[in-house]
DNA sequence: GCAAAGAACTTTGTTTTTCAAAGTAAATGA
DNA sequence: TCATTTACTTTGAAAAACAAAGTTCTTTGC
């Protein structure tokens, strides 16, 4: 079977929730994040990093309420690598061997 | 949200695939994995054992055709806890955040 | 103007996981 | 008896996970 649209960066919990928040919401800033994540910083931010260095998403700075906010935001790669590993999961689950 | 069906266990692709075998067949032999998945005797053995240890499948040896013949059965400590892990995947990603 | 606080990291270090290669045992076949 | 097959176990090296602590930059309170 084809395994090719199976993708090792979402095997990890936090990256495949990251991804699929991604996915339903335009953007998402590090705060919010963290707290629906229940994620320590250290975590999230690393997990984003290999996101990101997979370019998965892209991150944008600014300023909001004079405080720094971090924004991410899903790549047309990442939605693309995203969804075929949905597709791979679900054939390799719904396999049926003789 | 919930987590609790979520199972570490799972994450391995390998175990990925060797459950959703053995919820699609009875019983399925070692060596018929091992061409299956197309694995190593070593990975192959190390991940079946970690689903043994687990308690998720038995084990059962015999000869056949004289030659030492092991078959991994699911338990339905097993059958469960990867039912539950679809649920709790199927939910992860299907998030819709405000 | 200085201390404290918050955001978003990075660094560090430990623990865990993965997995291939090599080694092993038991039985059969030539 | 020697090779082969099955099904492992052991070994070891590399990678991954992740929390805690440290860092930087900026703002706010006094």
């Amino acid at each position: 079977m084809d395994l090719s649209l199976y993708n090792k960066i979402f095997e990890n919990r936090l990256r495949l929730q990251i991804m699929s928040i991604l996915m339903a919401n335009e953007f998402y800033d590090f705060s919010s994040l963290k707290e629906l994540l229940d994620a320590t910083d250290g975590n999230l931010a690393s997990n984003l990093k290999t996101l990101e260095k997979e370019g998965y998403l892209t991150v944008e700075k600014s300023f909001v309420d004079r405080k720094p906010n971090t924004r991410y935001m899903k790549t047309d790669k990442g939605r693309k690598a995203f969804e075929n590993h949905l597709i791979a999961l679900e054939n390799l689950i719904k396999q049926q061997y003789k």
